[in-house]
DNA sequence: TTAAGTTAGTTCCATCATGAAACGAACGCT
DNA sequence: AGCGTTCGTTTCATGATGGAACTAACTTAA
């Protein structure tokens, strides 16, 4: 008989968490998901190609496929009747989460690397390079993170309305902070 | 006397991967580091603030924000003499560590919570919503990471030279793939 | 001036997650 | 039949984590 255990410590995660930052990386917040998506992206969609590119058990590698698929980021498919062969294709939501990656590679350039680049991206039909760069829709301007501030939107609990308060309180007091 | 014992498993690093994405993981590639980066964004840059709004470990937020200080994404300072007490700031380097962030909300939104979005930003000037949005700098059109292809840089290790080539191989023979 | 509270941690421990290596099942080749 | 390859699963020792208790230094209330 299995009895009801008090369970301390589970690696806390937050399905409902009523914040984009948090639920995302729900999906890809680990350490491996990321670079999983990265093989997808240079075309690496075999389990045994994955696991000799990233140096990742097998195991894990196994665990990571399966969660991925059940979140609808990746999709198991068949490329081999005899014997069944499998490959790992994205979805929509996983070429959106490529997005994510696609944003790190300028911060890893400007702050590892400098000019040495060690992966360049390129447009597939014009073979031009390509930069990735994070803007406002609206404007087209570049994004300057100490420009902006954050507030609930129409769904936001109540009691982090207090948040955004704080938030307020903390500029006024600090009007150039933190820089 | 210290025995020179076998060391298995290491949380894998990869300081030297010629991948600007590994670096950036190597930096914030953890479950709690992005969510202590948008508690800074918040405004909650106090230990206890941050401890309470997120529900971490006080000895997890003492060597995750320890490892952001070391890593030059976080700056300790004091702000009160008696008792001394600290706050942490974002560098530089931080506030392009939330670029990456801001990243995450569009995606958080689109597969999360669809209209219902959780917390919005706005131009600390102007007070108009912003939307983050990844496009290409040259051409200032928005990526589509179906449209692109990654090759070596510059000072890319020659053995991965056959990734690049694997790449290839692989669109050639699915053209549309993976989609 | 004493008692209680706050802040910023550290320490200890049980449990979970991880990497390495071994194992295994299904098939292909010869 | 025997061997190798592919795609995993299992086992095990060790690292990482969350929770609770503890500490040290100071502030505030009585």
């Amino acid at each position: 008989m299995q009895l009801a255990k008090v369970r301390f410590m589970e690696r806390k995660r937050f399905p409902k968490a009523p914040c984009s930052i948090a639920r995302s990386l729900d999906v890809l917040g680990d350490w491996w998901t990321p670079l999983i998506l990265r093989e997808c992206l240079y075309g690496e969609v075999r389990f045994d190609q994955m696991q000799r590119w990233l140096g990742i058990g097998r195991n894990i590698l196994t665990r990571r496929l399966a969660t991925l698929v059940e979140q609808g980021v990746l999709e198991k498919r068949q490329y081999q009747e005899r014997p069944p062969r499998y490959e790992y294709a994205l979805t929509d939501k996983g070429w959106d989460a490529i997005k994510l990656l696609l944003a790190m590679m300028p911060f890893g350039e400007d702050w590892f690397f400098g000019d040495d680049e060690p992966i360049r991206l390129y447009d597939r039909q014009t073979n031009r390079r390509v930069r990735p760069l994070i803007v406002d829709a609206e404007t087209g301007t570049p994004l300057d993170p100490r420009q902006i501030y954050a507030g609930p939107g129409p769904s936001f609990p109540p009691v982090e309305e207090i948040r955004r308060q704080r938030f307020k309180d903390y500029y006024r007091q600090h009007p150039d902070a933190p820089s």
